[in-house]
DNA sequence: AATGAATGAGTATTCATTCAT
DNA sequence: TATGAATGAATACTCATTCAT
């Protein structure tokens, strides 16, 4: 078995394959070590090179790090912005088939997405910047969607800018959490990406539905649904 | 001279008094560099302890780290704890008055729930289990929670048990990252711990409420509110 | 004899002496394989001492060898400066007294002088510049000797300023070669500071006298010894 | 548009004239960063070739910091030299016309200067003998000349051997030493290599005369000029 | 004549941890 | 209770050098 691996090692590579290569190993290792616990001489083993190659091409452990999330911060942002329906649809399908296309990644890329959700914002200010960045231009996605939902509507009644921002951050975190408990159980059989977004979307979609409907719950007297 | 500082810093203290001052120290230096940057060196000295003394009381740097995790979820679940209001209240009431609860603590204490959520959670086995266990209690109130709010409604449509502990991992991932959201803006007026709570509930209660009623969004047609 | 070394080796010592230690062994290294040559392993290894203590007092390599300048330096100077006959005694007494005190100095610590005159000219920026300083101290204090000797003889003809720190130059880069002459013969007998620095001073002081008796050497006709 | 580039550095050339531009890229970066801190890579690139093309011609650095020595310190001979006067002119005249020769020289080549005074000297054996051997080769010529001059003179008293050629280091250091000095205020307007060796000649032939006069300095009484 | 790809062997530096007092 | 002195074990990073083309 080891011989695939051999027949594939030290053959002399262009450079962009070797890098793409160095960064698979980099994810798998930053992952399930960590930043600090991560060693170089770890990674470039398991990128099948020698560890001034992996110097020679990324430059430090830092930049090295830094590209990882870089790489893998786009190819979720693209998984998410291709997975949604086009403009044209209403929200709620584009917010739908977007959580489908999240959940789907991140189902598929473990640990692509555990270098962005528990390690990149862990470690000091170049990295925390980075993801953040990232995870904002999803809350502004979402947001857009929402505030398009309401203005769909008519008149929001009580929402604020702020509001409909919170909620989109809300709605990001539920779905981040719900990644983690989808993917979680190792082997089981976890819930599919389509069911795992059925669920966030019942608890959200419908959830908005009141709000803008006026509804909303409050500490009073809960949501007036059996009183309307 | 040194008289001033010699009576705070080299004085002879209690045990228990001076392992409160360490973990102290440790909490901030932990949340501020996380788990791999903080040295032994700089979490004595912001103790104000010489580092064998660190060690004579708390044994080693994973120790003292699982130290904070500990007292740190505990006072998380503490301030939680002590927050629901009494089991005989509406589930509303409980949930709405236990995130309050949550919200208030981690602006309280922004170091603390930095090590529970951001640290702990990345760096390797010992540490991750303890937060995840401690995150799963927290899960496992609200899921009893959303139970027993289902479970009042008469017979929940299609609601599996499976269900309920997803959505109790949504409203915990939301609450999450609303909690980073309120406490993000640096010395801005972030919302108040009341006000975030009051939009949470008002994302999720609505929610449920649309559920428990047999009306889940679907992709084939969204909510079906207004054909009710 | 190893027994010796073993005795003092591995004992806890106050931090002043340690750093003394360190020093030589850095000194005698740097000497004799050059600053980049020299490893911080090797110089540990000969101090006695485990590497980390080496930098816990010393820093760095770079701080090293610039306590060894500075050291070395330091040494120097006074040894010239307090060999040097006091202010009231004739001016070539002095510069003899002086140079005696250089020449001797010298002899009795080459590792210290190779560190002064071939390791730190070499080796950029931060170290040039302390040498260089040192050195000027040295230059300072020979032209002063020199001006003074030129005064005590009533008007200079035609010495600039210039000229005599010219010739403090040549004095000093002259005393450095011999220096190097005098020890360099590994074993064998080499001059005593004492006749070195009376060869010098047969070189440098009549040269003197003739220049300020107003006889210069010229390229047309040579020094008008003959002719006066 | 990358052809005027491509015309100029990746063009074919005659090995000859590639290996005078590989020297020139290591003599400028060997003086300006040291032996050590200079890198192949530097070198490679400042000289517009690739690092394979350097071994194949220079085969090591080593080696290719040996040749740097052998060409400037040859070129450094040479001058010295074509710069002295033929051997039918009186002493003080060849070796006025030889230090001319010197101080221009080592105006016009810094870098190389630097290389032989500064970096050879410094780093262990294979080097330092080299640029030793050249210099001894100046102390020769040096030591003839005063020899010449002396023996013209009729009997030399007290001067020995030894002494003639602790001269010879003395004036060849103090020569070495004005080169610096010279050369040193950066941009600023230095003495000119005239100036230079006429300064040096005043120092060193009127010192000559007097003791070959037999009028030396002693500590005793200091230059018996006045007594005469 | 010339180079892109690759590495073995090292070096400075840091850190958690312990001993002797 | 408390600390100054000391280290084993790692790790990021670099460099001279070579191979295959």
């Amino acid at each position: 078995m080891a011989a695939e691996v051999a027949r594939t090692k030290n053959k002399r590579m262009p450079r962009a394959v070797r890098e793409q290569q160095m960064l698979d190993a980099a994810v798998t290792t930053f992952a399930q070590r960590g930043y600090g616990a991560a060693s170089m001489d770890e990674i470039a083993e398991l990128a099948g090179v020698s560890k001034p190659l992996v110097y020679l091409y990324l430059h430090s452990k830092e930049e090295l790090f830094s590209s990882c999330i870089r790489r893998e911060g786009a190819a979720l942002l693209a998984a998410v912005r291709s997975a949604v329906e086009p403009r044209d649809a209403p929200a709620d399908r584009q917010l739908w088939s977007g959580l489908r296309g999240f959940f789907a990644h991140t189902a598929e890329r473990p640990d692509g997405w555990a270098v962005l959700h528990n390690q990149a914002r862990t470690h000091g200010e170049p990295f925390a910047g980075e993801v953040a960045a990232m995870r904002q231009e999803i809350v502004t996605l979402v947001t857009q969607l929402i505030t398009e939902a309401v203005e769909a509507q008519g008149f929001p009644r009580d929402l604020a800018d702020r509001d409909l921002a919170g909620l989109a951050h809300a709605l990001v975190g539920a779905a981040e959490s719900l990644a983690g408990w989808a993917n979680g159980d190792p082997d089981g059989e976890g819930p599919s990406a389509k069911e795992t977004a059925a669920l966030l979307m019942n608890f959200a979609w419908a959830g908005l539905q009141n709000l803008m409907d006026g509804r909303p719950w409050s500490p009073a007297h809960g949501t007036a649904v059996k009183s309307g």
